[in-house]
DNA sequence: TCTGGGGTCCTAGGACCC
DNA sequence: TCTGGGGTCCTAGGACCC
């Protein structure tokens, strides 16, 4: 019989690796790169983790440790990050056509195996595993994890055993399926480090004495459902070795656009914010007609620090009055909305500084999925003229033609408290490396 | 007028992922 | 002083209708 197994490739500390590949100098030093506005570590090397630095460390807590050890820092260089993500998932592309690309640096394959003759087939699959492992590397730079097994939840389990045979000094691939020591990885693998088991799941699991995969899986599923809900159900069952999450190929239809930014630093003023807000709109505006696709409804939303007690999160939601992808509607209806959202003091007086604006477009549908009614309005030139506004940003460089409520950069305004206040919140990027595959003036250079 | 149940649709929020 | 961002899916609860 034939049976469908799933091969996960992972790429190792992902971000990192995307830096280490034009710095070879720096193979065997601590590397770590930040989230956005260099706020805490998100991508962090095996010799960073051997410090005692920690996924999600903010940067200002582990400045004495990067100074002591001369580890490197990196801000996020996204674009560097996703052209190398398109080469890696072309490498993988070369064995088999039914692949789905999860995340930015994992790709799921689907394998058809021969039940019949499972010795000979592990041995072809193992061989399969290290074959793409190579080929990845050879090809971009990259050093990937390889793990197969009958489900991706299988596949998961299977990654984080490869980590395993990594620190050995053995080739990080796996074959789950029919693997003698199967059990024993699933009794060892905490119950919070299966693929769906959030914090959340593992607190109220691990209170019913459910600590391991292996547990986990030996749940009765009908009673899981009732308890916690069709999602862990799933997860059960492939544990157990049933498919319940097939192969994805097609690029989904996405439901929804978001951005949002800290800002470098905390803002009362709304003229300051509302240009932030207006900025993402317009962001996220290109993002939908690059898209061919139409926004039905908006949501702005501002708030305070996470970390301080009197925080505030306030959100103004509208349905447009017809779908649209336009910049100069939707930041027109994000002004209104922001400014409904908007308030400066706390019942007591206490002045909010604010931390973080944000946008969300949803009910997102396709470009041809609508026909502006007859009189409703909208002039058949404004698609053409964001064309245009689309064409000359791609040409001569992000913002080289915007709306001027966004502000502008080099035009220092006074904000209420009296400094100087242009773009405020705008990211900071202190420790960015040059974007290597994407731009002509950042290329490597080569001492001769 | 009162009472009840069931279905649908929508929204907000929680939980999870990387 | 400084603590990320973008996305999906599910569920509970309210409003409304029959």
């Amino acid at each position: 019989m034939r049976t469908t197994l799933y091969a996960l490739v992972d790429c190792s500390a992902f971000y990192c690796s995307c830096e280490r590949v034009f710095r070879p100098d720096i193979a065997q030093r601590p590397v770590c790169v930040l989230s956005n506005n260099d706020g805490c570590v998100v991508s962090l090397t095996p010799e960073m983790k051997a410090l005692g630095i920690r996924m999600g460390t903010p940067l200002f807590q582990i400045k004495d440790e990067i100074k002591k050890h001369k580890a490197l820092v990196f801000s996020s260089n996204y674009s560097l990050y996703a052209d190398m993500s398109r080469r890696v998932v072309q490498a993988i592309e070369t064995f088999s056509d039914d692949v789905e690309q999860y995340s930015i640096d994992e790709s799921f394959i689907a394998f058809g195996a021969d039940d019949a003759s499972i010795v000979s087939e592990r041995e072809r699959l193992q061989a399969l595993a290290e074959d793409i492992y190579n080929t990845v590397l050879r090809e971009t730079g990259i050093p990937v994890r390889v793990s197969i097994a009958e489900t991706k939840t299988l596949a998961k389990v299977g990654s984080l055993y490869t980590k395993q045979l990594l620190k050995e000094g053995k080739i990080p691939c796996s074959v789950l399926w029919h693997h003698p020591e199967k059990q024993l990885i699933l009794s060892t693998t905490p119950v919070s480090e299966v693929w769906g088991v959030g914090r959340a799941l593992t607190e109220k699991l691990v209170h019913e004495r459910v600590g391991t995969a292996a547990q986990l899986a030996a749940l009765d599923s009908t009673s899981i459902r009732k308890r916690y809900g069709i999602v862990l159900e799933k997860t059960v069952h492939e544990l157990n070795g049933i498919c319940c999450i097939p192969l994805d190929e097609h690029l989904s239809d996405r439901k929804s656009i978001i951005r949002s930014r800290m800002f470098s630093k905390k803002l009362t003023d709304p003229s300051l914010i509302c240009e932030a807000v207006i900025a993402h709109t317009v962001r996220s505006a290109e993002k939908l007609r690059s898209e061919k696709l139409l926004a039905t409804q908006l949501t702005v939303y501002i708030c305070t620090s996470r970390h301080v007690e009197s925080r505030v999160y306030r959100s103004v939601s509208r349905a447009l009055v017809l779908p649209t992808n336009d910049s100069f509607v939707l930041s027109a209806l994000a002004r209104t909305l922001f400014e409904e959202c908007f308030i400066a003091h706390s019942p007591s007086g206490a002045v909010y500084r604010y931390s973080k604006a944000g946008i969300v477009l949803h009910e997102l549908i396709p470009e041809t999925a609508f026909t502006a009614p007859l009189f409703s309005g909208i002039q058949k030139e404004q698609p053409l003229l964001m064309a245009v506004l689309d064409k000359m940003n791609k040409k001569f460089g992000k913002n080289s033609v915007a709306l001027a409520s966004m502000g502008t950069p080099d035009t220092a305004r006074k904000t209420a408290a009296g400094k100087s206040g242009a773009r405020d919140w705008a990211m900071k990027r202190e420790h960015m490396s040059p974007r290597y595959t994407t731009v002509w003036s950042e290329l490597v250079r080569v001492k001769l």
